[in-house]
DNA sequence: ACACAGTATGAACGCGTGTTCATAGCCTCG
DNA sequence: CGAGGCTATGAACACGCGTTCATACTGTGT
């Protein structure tokens, strides 16, 4: 059985790794990247990066579990704290889970894209916590479509309801792709904005304030 | 200079090289992927896979090139074939680019995902071509905003054009990640479905019909 | 029947991979 | 001061990587 490289008594060391994974994995990408190039962004030797982590792997799953924790979190806070409304828990699922987006670039492109190197155990339970957030969209949805807030009949399918949130969902994950910190939209303001989209998604009648 | 592979007598196999690498790209990642594993599963030893294609890198280019190609023909067609109100348009172009992807799900994974694996001259080339796709519903968006049919004043941003326009590629884009082709909704459901998505995301006066 | 171009083989090459390990330094606690 | 746990080193390990090459086979055109 492998040492578990607990109790250690710099743990800055092992953020300063968890810190470099996030941004050679999102550069190369996790298989495109090595334990070499790791080292060498912490100035350390490749050997000492097994104090910290067991293994390349289990420096992947640290990073893609960390910011799901948060994700869940962020979604959970921003549920508890909205009215009871669908329409405003939507509108505010959906710009604080972009601003997250905007927030954490790396992490949130390497927990979407690389996800699939991790063993598969860890992948499934990752798989699993990806699920239960397209879930937590989904019935937001749903509870509108039922008190009349949104509405979906008119779209032609029976069950438009997993399109519409899977739209939303893109439309706020992927915003890293194409947001520009440097450009004339804050990131604030393309929060808001995508909460306005979800809406108009979900063609709530009240979204034209 | 090497070889270029060129004037072979059998195409099959070299379509048999791409399709197994569209299968084991989109598996496992470019990367994740070996030169072994491709020839094993076209029953060929690793050097014959070099009489097809000059390098690995040259596979991953011939079938990220080839979905760009018909992914241009494929609009161009659309934009052709509709009539010139933008609504319309913008309509047509959501519904038959999801079709695309919906047929296509391992060509246009593997050229959104491991499209970064390409030496820079092609990345960049492809990343061009890319930002074209983007253009050109960003275009679609402002001629219909200009026209009347479209409105994106009141969402409080002075370009809220690029998100909305972001927002229907990524919905487009990401169907094959959740559409279930044993599932209740049929493709063509589908992408009429994200036609209709498209028009209340560009909040369109008559999608409602 | 012969030549030749296209194709597949299988062994090999050099190199880079993730990981291990014996060693040594450092820091804290008794 | 001395003991012991934590951490970094640097060399090494076995292995798999993409790629090359001499060779042989095969099928078509002359």
């Amino acid at each position: 059985m492998p040492a578990m490289t607990v109790n250690e008594r710099s743990p800055d060391t092992r953020e300063r790794i968890h810190d470099a994974g996030l941004t050679l994995f999102n550069d190369r990408g996790y298989s495109g990247t090595t334990v070499r190039e790791l080292a060498d962004a912490c100035d350390l030797t490749p050997g000492a990066i097994y104090n910290h982590y067991a293994s390349k792997e289990a420096l992947l799953f640290a990073i893609v579990d960390r910011v799901h924790d948060q994700a869940d979190a962020l979604l959970g806070d921003t549920l508890r704290v909205a009215s009871r409304e669908p329409a405003a828990q939507l509108e505010a699922l959906a710009a604080a889970f972009t601003a997250f987006h905007i927030a954490r670039p790396r992490e949130t492109r390497v927990a979407n894209r690389d996800y699939i190197y991790l063993p598969a155990g860890e992948r499934d339970s990752i798989v699993r916590r990806r699920r239960r957030v397209r879930a937590l969209f989904a019935d937001v949805l749903r509870a509108g479509e039922r008190d009349g807030s949104f509405s979906f009949g008119e779209l032609g399918s029976d069950d438009a309801v997993q399109a519409a949130s899977m739209a939303i969902l893109n439309m706020v994950v992927l915003v890293a792709e194409w947001f520009d910190p440097a450009g004339p939209r804050s990131a604030s303001d393309t929060a808001a904005l995508h909460g306005r989209l979800a809406l108009r998604i979900a063609r709530a009648q009240a979204d034209s304030r």
